[in-house]
This record gives structure tokens, sequence and C-alpha cells, in this order.
DNA sequence: TTACTTAGTGTAAAAATTACACACTATATT
DNA sequence: AATATAGTGTGTAATTTTTACACTAAGTAA
């Protein structure tokens, strides 16, 4: 959070970077701020952790408040606790991130007062962010390229249903390289998480390609053997 | 910190698990408590964050009021924020830990008001411990296990000349099961950022091992190939 | 000298990873 | 109907990494 302070000593807050996924590129939602310090900046979303919530709890609710989504994969990532990176008063604050799939703007919900706008920029061209959350953002996707390899995180940025390519792709945005398609499928069918379906994709103008689903059972069982791409 | 609280909303503070090593066991600091709440329990130490101090800056006094240690590998791991977790009110501690060679117990300083004694417990055989305590310990140690497989962490438990059998030992004790010991060395002399001595081991009945030690230097030249044990 | 204890070493089999190219299929276009 | 287009889907061989496994050497103590 990065709003209004009230005069406390600390304040203890929740920034969080989503991810969002539209079947092309990953972006991350960033509000355009409509106070100071840093008006007219853009910075990640947060707010203050309220006395009866869970850590959990406020993140989802800064979440909610934004997009109306309930129900994301979010997690805590790293606390930021400089005595000066807030100009205005001591705040720590804990960086959550979030993985969601995008299916257009409709998500999005009105904003609270201290921003003037909220919109999901690819990661590919951010602007300047506001206080230090260029580094919390940086901190965010090592974390998630970290995480991508062993956990299966990446089904959450695609729809229910996907292809292999899809999911390919996801990879290759978060890890930031290329891929082999062969050596991919070969790994990633052999976790055995996946489950083939009858179904085809629809509305693609060349061969259509078979869709997936993640299993999430079956990995539930498998659990003791970790992913490790 | 569990300490006595200030009447404030909300406390910020930090805990942390110190991870130690006497050349046999593995072992954590715990205090023991002398005031209520979970007075005669152990708990881990920890403090609030003071005003003007950074988050390490924070985890690196608490270690050193406690030990007198300074220059000690500490990382910050987790944040535990539930709103019940302190039955006095709500205090938001971030867990650290931190990898300590112990060297007999000379470490241990007088200690602060809220505890009667600190003591080095092996953590084969641990109490029960005050708050979630138990819950940031588990994730510390998780934590480690995972550090420890892709990080030069090891070494931060040893002296600085040590044996590859101790090496192996400290490995066994944090993953929890035996290594082989041909595979071992093949692997971590593979890496290369071990510089063997001319010395050999001292005051041993049996046949003395060569010393090695960690090539800091060598290990940042080749960061960029991450070590995976 | 003997007994004891740990150090130190190699190899073969199995598994995992990498590099690599083309035919197939569905649709859109003419 | 023929053709162009764009992405799907597949196998293998070479290399590297991992695993399993047991004995001799060296030093100390009795």
């Amino acid at each position: 959070m990065e709003q209004i302070l009230p005069h406390l000593d600390s304040v203890f807050s929740i920034d969080c970077v989503l991810f969002g996924f539209d079947g092309k590129e990953l972006k991350i939602l960033l509000i355009e701020r409509n106070e100071e310090p840093f008006k007219d900046w853009w910075a990640l979303p947060g707010n203050i952790v309220g006395p009866d919530e869970s850590l959990d709890q406020s993140a989802s609710r800064i979440l909610y408040e934004l997009t109306g989504l309930r129900g994301i994969y979010m997690e805590q990532y790293y606390a930021f606790g400089d005595p000066n990176r807030h100009p205005q008063g001591r705040v720590i604050t804990l960086a959550y991130y979030a993985l969601i799939r995008l299916g257009g703007d409709k998500e999005l919900r009105p904003i609270s007062n201290y921003a003037k706008r909220a919109n999901w920029l690819p990661i590919t061209d951010l602007p300047k962010l506001a206080f230090d959350h260029q580094k919390i953002y940086d901190k965010g996707l090592e974390k998630i390229k970290r995480r991508i390899k062993h956990q299966p995180i990446a089904f959450e940025l695609l729809p229910e249903k996907f292809t292999l390519t899809q999911l390919q792709h996801v990879y290759e945005l978060i890890l930031g390289k290329k891929l082999d398609k062969r050596n991919f499928r070969k790994k990633i069918v052999s976790f055995g998480v996946l489950k083939e379906l009858d179904e085809k994709q629809k509305g693609v103008s060349y061969r259509a390609a078979t869709l997936y689903r993640f299993d999430k059972r079956r990995y539930a069982k498998l659990f003791g053997k970790e992913i490790s791409f």
C-alpha cells in the first residue's frame, strides 16, 4: 500500500504483483497514482493489512477490490522494509504474487480513491514504477521463474482446457527463453498430471490442437515426487 | 518477538531460527520465556523491528544481542501474521534463519529480561514451542533443505577449513537422509568451488582427512551456473 | 604387530537430457 | 478443386548425469 498514511509510527502493508496471461502476453496490473507522493506514477496495487485479516486474506481482498476476482492463486514471497522506502514514514510491505487467466479486461472494477486507473501492462514494456516497486516486481518475477520449475503454477495462467503449445508458451514467457517443442512435450506429459481430453481447440484457422486439463487429483497423489521442469 | 507488548494496534517483529552446527548435531537456539504469555515455554528468539532499522539489520541485531556474533549469514523466509497468533494482540512477524558454526557455547551472552536462559537444543529433540513457533521452525527447516540444494550455504555451518566428510555430514543432517560417499564427493568436487588445501585434519585418532576451503571467488565467478546438489 | 577407524577411490548400468526435421491436418484463398 | 498457409504432432541417437556398489590405504592406539 502506498496511499495516504495515517499518523502511525509504522504501517504494515501488502503489495501485489498480479501476473496475467491473455493467451499472448504476460502482463501485470498497475495502477496510476492519484496522490502524492509519486502522483501520476505507476505503482503496484497494495493496501494496509486490516486488524482482523490474516496476511493471505488481506492479499485476496486487495485483489478482489481491484479485479472482482476470488479464488486466485496467490503467494507471499518477500518483505520489503527499508526505513526509507516510503518518503513519508515507515512502511513495511509484504509482497504477494498472483497468477490470473485474463479473458478480456472485464475483470477490472471501479477502483479506489488513490488511483486514477488500473491497467494490465505487458512485462516487456513496463513504465518506471513508484517507490521501490521495480525491486518488488523484479523479485516477484525471479520467484515465479524458480517456482514454475518445481510447482504446477503455469496452469493458473491458462484456461481450464488448454493446448500443449499454450502451456509451452507460458513457460517460455516466464522463463524468458525458447524451449524445444518435442522435449517439452515429452517431459510435461511424463509427469502424468495432464489429462488428455477428447476435445480439440476451436476457432483456429489451422489444424486444431488437442486440449488438455491439469489433473489436480493426480498431482496431489504424486505430490511426494515433486515436479522438476 | 513475543515479549511485553506495548499498547499498539499492531506490532511488527522478527523471529529467528538460528541453526547451529557443532560438528556433531544440528541445533537451534531457543530461549526459555520469563513472561506471560507462555511463561516457562521455549520460544524462538525475536524482537520488535526498530523504527530506523532495515529488516536485515533488525535480524542481525537480534542475533547479536543473543550471541555476540556479527557477520552471520541470515535470510528472511516467511511472514506469519495470523490475527490470533499472539494471544495479546496483533503481532505480525517476519521469520529469518541463520547458519552458525558453533565452537563451544561461548557465543551466548547475558540475555534480555523476557528470557530466563537460552540454549542450543538439537533439532532431533525439540520441546513444545510457544505461539506458532513450531510452524515457523518447520518452515525454516523446509527452506534450508531447499536452499542447500542450490546454494552454498552448508559452508556457513562449518569452520573455514573442513573435511569432505564433515561437509557431507551437514548435508545429511539438513536433508535428513544418508548420502553415498563416493557420489557426494564426485559431485561436490565437480562444482569447482572447493579448494583442496595442503593441510590435514588434526587431533583425530585415525587417518587424518584432507582439509578443504570454500572458494568464494570462484563461486562468484561461476555464479551464473547455479549449484544444484 | 595387530586391531581399529576413517579416508579415499572407479566403474558399469540406468536414467535423463539434449539436439534435431518432416509429414500431417485443418482452414482459408483462389 | 487446387493450392497456400500455419500450426500440430511425432522418434531416435548421442551425450550427460545419476545411481549403485566394495575394497585398499593410511594413520593411531593398544
